[in-house]
DNA sequence: TTGATTTATTGAACACTGTTTAATTATATT
DNA sequence: AATATAATTAAACAGTGTTCAATAAATCAA
């Protein structure tokens, strides 16, 4: 049976260079201009080839969405040896946000994107588990919180959207451009200081 | 010169024939499956004619872009009506989340999409007026507000990103399909949830 | 009204896209 | 060595944005 494990080897390595080529093409050129004649290319293979490995082109960009979710997990779990759940929440909102900034391709993908939302809801992935475990993280951060006497009268599911939308917005704004508005002395450090900004207001000291 | 004054009206009336196709087009199937032959069909004309009245594709999503911005410009006027400036900054914030909601093909052109601020700046468009208009009226009322005696100690300029980034990603993640991580109690009112949270944090009363 | 000129519009072409499929090559089994 | 199985390719299809020479229509000058 040595032969088949051999051949399924192969065919999980060619699988993981596929995807290597398709993270470092659209890392570089951007998701909307990674074509799969692109991808083939830089593999040598034939364009027909990736068909075999993966049923579509958003099949491959789900593959590189949960990539992108255990990158970020990875970021995430040792914030929380942060015993202070105040400090913690502070430390995942800034690591949320550098994890967009160093890595726009990523996140784009992972939050502003259409495709990779659209390919969990047709193959009826029920639970988007990548997602839900690093929202459960913030989720459980800010209950924490809670139980040590901030966010009094707030309830945690809609503390910890609106905590998820104002990083998500600070960094998606800034990632598609939308920053040009803001007077230009506050341009470079906006994202940073609006961070600060939000910072004071769940924890007025 | 009556000739020339007529065909000059004719071009813009094929021009806005165009736009409001396209705008029809992509409300109804999404901006990035509309295309020029598409619009074309719809218009009963050829393809090649769109090329004379607009330099190309993004060019049109610019023009559908801006006439976004006046569409939400003209809700918001009357919103400075609204003397007290913590109520008028809530009531924006509002009007931000439910234009979004009503309109999300809009506010994907307008907030979320690469190609017209590509646009923008490939034109050289130095200054993104209409966005620019926007925001100022932000500003503006955080300023009131600061003079009111809120917000102690904070800058205007971080603080008018701040609320902008979070009523972004109120809206923007639910458009984009990323809502599915939250409690499905909450599902179809967490938008509106994390607004009102918003505003406990803004005005702790 | 005719002929010349300018303008509006078209249709075909180009290079690209994702995807499918029959044919080909390579590998493994008997 | 012959057969069966799997991996890989090349070609095709229908679509995309865009350009451009050819055509049709409208305007101008005589």
């Amino acid at each position: 049976m040595g032969i088949s494990d051999r051949k399924e080897r192969e065919k999980e390595e060619l699988k993981a260079t596929i995807l290597k080529a398709a993270h470092d093409l659209f890392l570089e050129k951007g998701v909307d201009k990674t074509s799969i004649r692109n991808i083939a290319d830089k593999i040598e293979y034939s364009p027909g080839i990736i068909y075999h490995y993966f049923k579509d082109k958003s099949e491959i960009f789900h593959a590189l969405h949960q990539q992108g979710f255990s990158m970020m997990n990875d970021r995430m779990v040792p914030l929380f040896s942060v015993s202070d759940p105040m400090e913690r929440l502070k430390a995942m909102g800034r690591n949320y946000v550098d994890f967009a900034l160093q890595n726009p391709g990523m996140y784009d993908l992972m939050f502003i994107k259409v495709t990779p939302m659209d390919h969990i809801q047709d193959e009826g992935i029920e639970k988007w588990k990548e997602g839900s475990q690093t929202f459960n993280g913030l989720r459980t951060t800010i209950a924490d919180c809670i139980k040590a006497g901030y966010f009094k009268d707030q309830e945690v599911e809609p503390l910890a959207y609106m905590v998820w939308s104002t990083v998500h917005g600070l960094a998606s704004l800034k990632i598609r451009n939308r920053c040009e508005v803001v007077n230009p002395d506050y341009q470079n450090t906006i994202v940073e200081q609006g961070l600060e900004c939000m910072y004071d207001m769940i924890d007025p000291s």
